[in-house]
DNA sequence: CTGACTATTGTTCGTTTGTATAATTAAAGA
DNA sequence: TCTTTAATTATACAAACGAACAATAGTCAG
């Protein structure tokens, strides 16, 4: 196909550029057509190297896989723990509402981020280590909101807590998915108003309007992963 | 491979019979292993059929595999019209728990039509009949539990009752995904349960302690789908 | 019982997949 | 500058895929 003699040049990277590289075109790909999509040779002409370069890089391409599934689960539960970090437990309500609410809005609430974990939803169940990803990620999440439930002023009982936090857990999964699948069918801010609305009347508390506001609250952190 | 002179022997079939087969396989292979277990081969296999069978009733596989994505989908929406069938308008609540409750046992709820679901949620993004498909079974679903809600006993309301249907709808949503995917994290009844405390709490009414027996109500059919 | 019809089989084709491996060359150290 | 190393390219390969098509044999009308 291509001349011998003419040979693609290349730059060597750092071994740390080339991973994520990799595994941001793997998500890429995986966000927009589905992980049929992530062929190697896709995957490869999106991070701009050759097919083989992949395998220098990961033993298999289930591995890149793997990684770049991980990679999307654990950011959205690293950005739901930024947001209440700082917020004084003091407030309980409070961090609960900025705990919820940012789950709905970028960076986790987005097109890409639900389409991933949609192709790889199904994948879980024959792949035991997308399950074992999933479902840590999954209880994770679970737990941390039940805490944050555990912490509401009102009598303790944790039967009740662990049956609220599947409810809101639940609640926030399905709005997650329709409104990141379905964007242009629901007002800036509405599916998180919704979010509030539903999550406050099955807590029995009252949000603040301050808590419907749609960006990050004050004395949370705003920039990107890294510095 | 197989000697040309031993041919494998083979009854001729209806054609409806034939192709609810090979509906039927491929529902069964993508529930077990996702959308690329279900090749022409192993939907063959499967039916008990030869590969080239396949395509003397189908075009082509995707017409196959849209045809059987439609029979998941609409039997799911036929099998919740059915448990408010023959309940009187007059109790609009017990309506509503009945609508609320079918999507949480069997055949609904099951491990299978979950799989199914969460295997053609990502082809939608690509595959405009898989997106209509979708969208036209959520949106329909949706539209019958706001009519169910409107008919609640309480000042009228549209927009109220269009947040609180989208927020019913993702919660039953979510705590489907969660039951089907993972049925042993749940004792029986208990998804159900949360449903139904759940909608209760969000739209300000008390089902009766008959709403949460875990079977169909009486005066349901209880039939399968063909007499 | 016979002949026509068509449901069904068996096989082949070109393409794409993940993987393997040899050949090169950029970059760093002596 | 020379040598070494390993990052990267380029090519090859077997397996599996959807599709196409000719050959065969159940089935039914007459």
């Amino acid at each position: 196909m291509s001349d011998p003699a003419i040979r693609r040049p290349y730059r060597r990277e750092g071994e740390e550029k080339r991973r994520d590289d990799l595994i941001a075109a793997a998500m890429a790909l995986v966000a927009e057509g589905g992980t049929e999509a992530a062929t190697v040779r896709a995957i490869a002409a999106r991070a701009g190297v050759t097919p083989g370069l992949i395998r220098h890089y990961f033993q298999s391409k289930e591995e890149l896989t793997h990684a770049a599934y991980r990679h999307v689960m654990e950011s959205m539960t690293q950005e739901a723990l930024r947001a209440i970090e700082g917020l004084p437990e003091s407030d309980p309500i409070g961090r609960l509402a900025a705990f919820v609410a940012a789950n709905f809005r970028p960076p986790v609430m987005t097109p890409a981020v639900v389409g991933v974990w949609a192709s790889y939803m199904h994948l879980g169940r024959n792949d035991p280590v997308i399950h074992a990803i999933h479902e840590a990620t999954y209880l994770g999440y679970r737990d941390r909101l039940q805490d944050l439930i555990a912490a509401l002023p009102r009598p303790a009982d944790p039967a009740r807590d662990r049956r609220e936090a599947i409810a809101c857990n639940a609640l926030i999964d399905g709005l997650w998915i329709e409104g990141g699948s379905l964007p242009d069918s629901f007002a800036s801010g509405e599916v998180q108003r919704i979010a509030l609305d539903g999550i406050g009347a099955m807590l029995g508390v009252r949000f603040p309007d301050t808590a419907y506001s749609n960006t990050a609250l004050p004395g949370t952190a705003d920039r990107k992963t890294a510095p």
